[in-house]
RNA sequence: GGGCCCGUAGCUCAGCUAGGUAGAGCAAUCGGCUCUUAACCGAUGGGCCGAGGGUUCGAAUCCCUCCGGGCCCGCCA
């Protein structure tokens, strides 16, 4: 065997090797993916599906065959009245989430209310599946089979949860749960008979009726559901969080039940590690977490959502960051974007190359984006008005010109976007300025006051353009006592009210020219 | 009680399932660009690879133990 054989075993995504893994497994596979909408979704649900769409790219690269699904669970009961939830939902706990009135009265219901804005992330991440909801799988009758299969085999599944889980279940345990037709709620009913496709139930609000597991009259138990689901769609590969992997877990559950109820082999898991947030706060459930999975996608462009995700193996937990690290992010990924197009990477890079690769929602362009650095985006938009402003100010730079792709326009757009919130929403005070409208409140020394008064007679003859203005300020402030750095300082001050800021010259270039040399001249008397 | 992950430069991490005496980015320092910085270019400094054993000619890399940190395991996805 040769050195190059060898070598090209030596470096592997993680995306590919799980790839790799199940086509030599199978010839057909199946993601599945999924999220309960019972409350605003957090970052951790971004992870599952973007580890999911990376390992479906990477089949599809290794010419494997590959559907990836996205089960909405909105069968699953409202567990409680959650604190974000009105009074009045108290009456909701204990019914499906599909079946449950949207809180803000514009979905079709609580499901989509929660589910929508994720939903509508997956179409910028790139994510492709097909969306699936699980009250309208009972609806159609899609798991009646393995409904009976459960219920027939009820007593072994349940010495499978006792074994695997090591707990013990309620004697009357039914790998079912009718609701109610009279009180709507899953979670008050009692299985009194069995009756191929009927279930009879008497329900703690006093009804008694029958159900159909051919309808969405109910639905099975969580543990059991997940086996079942595998079942029904052929799933052989899914991602799921830690809390699954955990021994005795439900994956573990899964597995006997799939083996030994469903007659199938349980898909290849994928358990990923949490997100935490750093910076404004952890995510707490009890506290609510301050960052959600929209405010992360909000002020993060989705291509560097993606990369912060796959650029390290799902076992690691990732500490997202939604202050200073978030530039620092997007830098990183400039960075590797450019690697990416520039050729001649060293080995050690190729996974992070390849994250790259699979970050881009269609896959990577033919050239290298536009690259404007994102932290002079910070600046700009704090100068610029509107997105428009930003534009004037990159063609003046001359950063971009006429021939501009509409893409670039594009990616430039949702950055800007993204840094417009961070700014309103995570970004420390350190980063911020703003334009004081009247002369704040400030000593200046005599040293200043002659700085300015000489800028000012200078700046009235100068052409009003970023890098002229910044050489008068600079020529100016190095001739005079204060120097540069104290004429830099002092103009600042008198502008910003700050000791630091965006550079000077393009800066004021995007003022109105009367109001900066009257500041200055009213700072000079 | 059970399980998983992590502990390598100030910070975030590569390297670790092919063992051969450590890398990147950011930060820091210094210098350059007639140029303040949160920008650009260049250079420099900085780590006994959590601790202790073991295997080995040789370990950040394999095995064991311990310490430290994070997180899961209540049918709740």
């Amino acid at each position: 065997m040769t050195c190059s054989c060898l070598r090209l075993a030596v470096s592997m995504h993680w995306a590919d090797v799980i790839a790799r893994d199940l086509i030599s497994r199978t010839g057909s596979n199946l993601i599945s993916t999924g999220i309960t909408p019972s409350g605003t979704l957090h970052v951790g649900t971004l992870r599952e599906a973007i580890t999911a769409e990376a390992v479906r790219k990477a089949v599809v690269k290794a010419e494997g065959s590959v559907r990836m699904i996205y089960l909405v669970d909105s069968i699953d009961p409202l567990r409680k009245r959650y604190p974000f939830l009105p009074e009045n939902f108290e009456a909701e706990v204990g019914k499906p989430l599909a079946y449950i009135p949207c809180p803000c009265g514009e979905h079709k219901n609580y499901a989509h209310h929660y589910i929508q804005p994720f939903l509508d992330s997956i179409q910028e991440l790139g994510i492709h599946c097909d969306v699936l909801w699980t009250h309208e799988q009972y609806e159609q009758g899609r798991f009646a089979d393995v409904i009976d299969t459960a219920i027939v085999n009820k007593e072994r599944v349940a010495d499978i949860l006792k074994e695997v889980s090591g707990r013990d279940l309620p004697k009357d345990f039914f790998p079912y749960s009718p609701r109610c037709e009279e009180c709507g709620r899953l979670s008050h009913t009692k299985v009194t008979a069995y009756e191929k496709p009927y279930v009879g139930y008497q329900c703690a609000c006093g009804h008694s009726g029958k159900a159909d597991i051919r309808k969405a009259d109910g639905k099975m138990p969580w543990r059991v559901e997940w086996a079942a689901k595998w079942k029904v769609f052929g799933v052989t590969c899914e991602p799921f969080g830690k809390d699954h992997a955990a021994a005795g877990g439900s994956y573990d559950t899964g597995v006997r039940l799939a083996k030994e109820i469903f007659g199938i082999e349980p898909p290849r898991p994928v358990p990923y590690e949490f997100v935490q947030l750093k910076g404004k706060g952890q995510m707490h459930k009890s506290t609510g977490s301050s960052v959600t999975g929209v405010d992360a996608l909000r002020i993060t462009p989705p291509q560097v959502m993606n990369y912060i995700i796959l650029r390290v193996n799902p076992e690691r937990h990732i500490d997202y960051d939604s202050g200073m690290g978030i530039l620092e992010m997007v830098d990183e990924y400039d960075r590797t974007e450019k690697m990416f197009y520039a050729g001649g990477a060293e080995e050690r890079d190729a996974d992070l190359l390849r994250a790259y690769e699979l970050s881009q929602p269609e896959g990577p362009r033919s050239k290298q984006p536009l690259q404007i650095p994102y932290r002079h985006l910070v600046s700009l938009v704090q100068i610029a008005d509107g997105f428009d402003g930003v534009m004037t100010i990159l063609r003046r730079m001359e950063m971009l010109d006429d021939s501009v792709a509409s893409e670039d326009v594009a990616i430039l757009k949702q950055r800007t976007d993204c840094v417009k919130y961070w700014l309103d929403a995570f970004a420390p005070d350190q980063v911020k300025f703003e334009v004081c409208s009247s002369m704040p409140e400030c000593q200046l020394s005599e040293q200043e006051r002659e700085f300015l008064g000489k800028l000012y007679e200078s700046m009235r003859g100068v052409e009003w353009e970023g890098e002229t203005l910044h050489d008068a300020i600079y020529g100016c402030a190095k001739e005079c006592a204060v120097g540069p750095r104290g004429g830099f300082q002092t103009l600042y001050r008198i502008f910003c009210d700050q000791k630091q800021g965006p550079r000077l010259g393009f800066f004021f270039s995007t003022l109105d020219r009367d109001f900066v040399l009257g500041r200055i001249k009213e700072a000079s008397d």
